[in-house]
DNA sequence: TTGACGGAGTGTCCACCCAACACTATGCGG
DNA sequence: CCGCATAGTGTTGGGTGGACACTCCGTCAA
């Protein structure tokens, strides 16, 4: 089977970087790569765009093939189409930007057939192609979108302390924050559910939960209010 | 001449969305279609990517062909890639995102082989493809992104007196802005050289003329500043 | 020449938001 | 029951943003 065109076409496909939080850091999620070129090189999950599927359906079929990941939130990046990024030929690549909540995934995308594993994004192997440019463009989007939307809450678990969002905020914005200030910004907002239970097995004051609420924030968003910090 | 592949691949196209003002309006770049589909439809400039060029240099190569333009500020927008977005098969677009001194092109869109022309953004003709989407999408990229970027300039001219700055922040966040605050905020910022001219031809006082320092924004974006409104 | 018109240019006050800052409360474990 | 680790809680001062109105100046026409 081939296919003719009148005039040459660049390959597309699409990568992701997917993003996830644990206890120690911001992580990132890799694939080992079984084929040439950069055999045995960590890459980006991604693949070839199929002619009957969106961009954002070839992402999320990718996740799923290759790590069995399906993200809370996937969107798109930027497109990288530098003339010799891939050494294959003239290959353009979609990238998505993509939370996960690493408790959900951190077993399936270890026992996928294919190698995939969670590194911490301040120490990442040296990538195949422009991943690493891809990686680097991801981080800054996903660490000047942290501060005006609510995204963070897709890295958590649906239930939280303040604390941990706390954390994952400092994590993300590499810089201390204030615990007075932050509860009283966050509360504020009106954004979290505060349930009647507290954290377990911790060998100290267990700290109340929350749970963010979608259906406020998409109200709020609507009546002109913008999320910040 | 043909060109033959294992797989399908879809075609791979950029279209650019070029903003101008004017005493008027928001402006936009639109081109008359001189073949089908859409024949006779007023579409945004663009074209196929060559195999040897990357896709901002396409993006400039199909302004200068098509208008006769070179951007003052050019970045790729996002990319479109909806199966059924052109009725030609798959073709997968890269949407940038310009702008331009109204005052250097004005003529020159108008005169060229091809009818170009500048619509206002508030009265735009029925388009092509999906172009009316990609519109939208650059035109909300365009409020969002003025307010914390000093992007605005390379819409005027480069001498330009307060209230014409003022007059296009307001005709493009759609909003009125008081005068003293705007003079204050933006003379605080210590980015605008102020001239020893004044505007001419004016039947009433002239305003004075003051120029924007892009160096010296280069300087405070590194020390961490932050432009905004 | 003078008066009217049109737009240029200028300062203050108040309300709110943000950053800095330290102690008490609670539950667990030894 | 005592120590430890983390939870949880208010006040103050400085700075910023928004509201607000009058005088200045150059042109043009009577």
């Amino acid at each position: 089977m081939s296919y003719t065109y009148e005039y040459p076409r660049p390959s597309l496909t699409v990568d992701c970087v997917v993003f996830g939080l644990d206890d120690e850091d911001l992580k990132v999620l890799l694939i080992k790569r079984g084929v040439e070129p950069f055999q045995g090189r960590w890459a980006l999950p991604g693949g070839f765009v199929r002619m009957d599927e969106s961009l954002e359906d070839a992402a999320r079929r990718e996740l799923q093939e290759e790590a069995g990941i399906r993200p809370n939130l996937l969107e798109q990046l930027y497109t990288f189409g530098a003339p010799e990024r891939d050494p294959r030929g003239r290959v353009v690549s979609v990238a998505y930007f993509a939370l996960v909540k690493l408790s959900d995934h951190r077993v399936h995308a270890a026992t996928d057939a294919r190698e995939a594993a969670w590194f911490s994004v301040y120490d990442v192997p040296k990538l195949a192609f422009d991943h690493a440019d891809i990686l680097a463009t991801a981080h800054q989007r996903l660490k000047g979108k942290v501060r005006y939307q609510p995204i963070g809450f897709e890295l958590l678990p649906p239930k939280f302390t303040l604390t941990q969002l706390q954390r994952l905020y400092e994590k993300i914005l590499e810089r201390e924050l204030d615990k007075r200030n932050f509860r009283k910004k966050l509360l504020a907002m009106d954004l979290l559910e505060e349930l009647d239970e507290v954290e377990q097995d911790v060998s100290h004051r267990a700290a109340r939960l929350y749970r963010f609420d979608h259906k406020k924030y998409k109200q709020l968003e609507k009546a002109g209010f913008n999320f910040e910090l």
